[in-house]
DNA sequence: TCAACAGATGCAATCGATTGCACAAAAATT
DNA sequence: AATTTTTGTGCAATCGATTGCATCTGTTGA
């Protein structure tokens, strides 16, 4: 009996070994452990373990002896192992809408720095704006065990179900941009009625006084806030908000070139437009010089987000500018604040980030 | 004895059911694993596994009510611990210099969108151009244990030890864009000697005879063999290589504007340029229109990549395009099919894609 | 009636790192 | 000299899913 035993023991334990051994040697193909180290060494693995993390219970020599030897070995630590055992991955997850975007990318190189200081690594995916792809990624985030999760809301998402996986085990969420009113969560935006109103007044200012606007999709609180602010614009200078002056649609380039069309076939046309992006701005710019419109003496454009291409477009494109790296480190910033202060009950906050408004060419027409 | 034994042995057991149980209730804050299911049902953690994985050996009304129980206890699986033990982790690394740059993110779009559908995740890190960064990030992911790696090396990299971590152990391994020659791996490039070449030529057809070139740091394969391009050109039509028109720097839009004013100020100054990149491009077009002088009429310009800009300023840009989106395709296409076929020795390919030459006003006067 | 076999399921080891507890040796205290 | 304390290590369990092998039940055929 005690031979069977012996014998079952020294199977569990030479056989994978020596397989190991022969996988290190003949392909070169298997890692190094820390139960390698430990054997090297002839002393534990535990002891190994303690050494690398520099656990105070070690010796000082003991360390240096194990230290050595993991370098000669080319240790490189299994951080999936560590992962599972410490139910932490270090990594936090990013679902934005479509990366190659000027505003998405900017703002996940502002959530990468801060990540890579802290020692967090980051899974990046894109949801297309649609909402099935979107519950895909979030449960493959959940199942891929992230720490914490950065999200800007297709523009699909009208149910936030997929969200429970995380609210209810109190893994920490931050919503940027796109967030959804009703959620309970932190949040970073901009103050998107500051915008409409700002953006609205400046028309105003520059002597406008029959402004149109382009939404995109009021289901999305920030389009939403944004018209808000351009009809309490609108009113504080007793201009009348017009039915007809706002459209509605998904701001690509060419609702911007329908939209302008359509604005400038109304019998009583706007002077003016306050785009919900640089894009259907641009696209506008286009379409008006194309028809020989004078920009700005003959009618003004103002856009959002200052995309790259709205400072050298001729006219330059007057636009406001969303602090998107910024956006991207705080909201780092904050999941791993919320990740690593395990303690204090959530309270949720949102962060409004400030806007500025750059005047350029496209609405400069001094009195 | 045998008591104390026991005694520990409800320790082992129960302690961690115990406090499992109280953290699902009290703070629904543990995930359900398949021994929680097994226990439900009073199976064993096997059969779960393989009804879940859709074994053939489990029976198919066990398998309808394991996937049931599973669907009702909102059962997520663990991919840390499937990863651990299978030794996979459906991950693959980017690394590239910086995220928010157009043709960056618009190549990682593309891979994302490949690994999305193959069942990968992407986890993108940016080197920030610095070497240093980009060694740390190298053993981060390998220590991740991605599946496989694709990168543009930094502008700094000039050695390549940190690769062998993957290359030693067979983990598969795509460059693109920046690439090092002496590197034994698959590359995903584009013909950047014909890029020169085209650019140039085009130029010559436009009737420019003295033709400058804006070129970045030349270590880099893609400037170098731009610039070879360049000169080919120029030999082909029997015009002179002159050294004082080619000028090297990192190609930033101030060095566009250093780049021209130097140019302008030789005693037999140029008629146009092949800028390395657009930015420069930009930058020399914005400076020239200060200036007065005319494009094309006076001096052509044609630049590379094709950003969203060169759409749109007046005058428009000549650029060439590169399929960023389809490089980063077939980068994440070359990438999984080699790990997941693994038995064919490697053999290292390079994937050379087509650029198109885009004529625009900058370069195009017709004679 | 019994061996041979197929089918369904369970046991226990495994992946690699971590950690509470036990324990031995050395140092400090009385 | 005897006892307590400190210091340094090791043992074995753990994280959750997977899998080779063993086991059990029931069926088929001789």
């Amino acid at each position: 009996m005690s031979v069977g035993l012996f014998g079952r023991s020294v199977n569990q334990v030479r056989s994978p070994r020596a397989e190991r051994f022969i996988r290190l040697i003949m392909e070169k193909k298997s890692s190094v452990t820390i139960h390698d180290i430990a054997r090297e060494l002839k002393i534990s693995a535990s002891t190994v373990s303690r050494a690398l993390n520099d656990n105070p219970r070690i010796s000082e020599p003991t360390k240096e002896r194990i230290r050595a030897i993991a370098l000669k070995m080319g240790y490189q630590p299994n951080t999936i192992a560590s992962n599972l055992r410490n139910q932490k991955t270090n990594t936090i997850g990013i679902v934005v809408p479509l990366i190659n975007r000027h505003f998405f990318s900017t703002f996940i190189s502002g959530v990468e720095e801060v990540a890579f200081e802290t020692g967090y690594n980051v899974i990046i995916s894109q949801s297309n704006d649609l909402l099935e792809k979107e519950r895909k990624i979030v449960h493959s985030l959940f199942s891929n065990r992230v720490d914490g999760l950065i999200i800007s809301l297709s523009m699909q998402t009208n149910e936030f179900e997929h969200f429970e996986l995380f609210t209810d085990k109190n893994i920490p969420l931050v919503f940027f941009d796109r967030v959804a009113p009703q959620l309970k969560a932190n949040k970073i935006i901009v103050d998107d009625y500051a915008v409409g109103l700002k953006a609205t007044q400046h028309l105003i200012d520059q002597g406008y006084r029959r402004i149109a606007h382009l939404a995109g999709p009021t289901v999305l609180n920030t389009y939403h806030d944004r018209m808000e602010g351009y009809m309490a614009a609108l009113r504080k200078n007793n201009l009348p908000v017009v039915e007809e002056l706002i459209i509605y649609n998904r701001l690509t380039r060419m609702d911007g070139q329908k939209a302008i069309k359509q604005l400038l076939a109304l019998k009583n046309p706007p002077d003016a437009v306050f785009c919900g992006n640089d894009t259907t701005a641009l696209s506008m710019v286009m379409y008006l010089k194309k028809t020989g419109v004078r920009i700005p003496e003959d009618f003004g454009i103002i856009g959002f987000s200052n995309e790259p291409f709205s400072e050298v477009v001729t006219p330059s494109l007057s636009t406001l500018k969303q602090p998107a790296f910024e956006m991207g480190e705080k909201a780092a910033d904050l999941l791993i604040r919320e990740i690593e202060d395990k303690h204090p009950p959530r309270e949720y906050q949102t962060i409004t980030m400030p806007t500025e408004l750059i005047v350029r060419e496209s609405s400069f027409r001094k009195r």
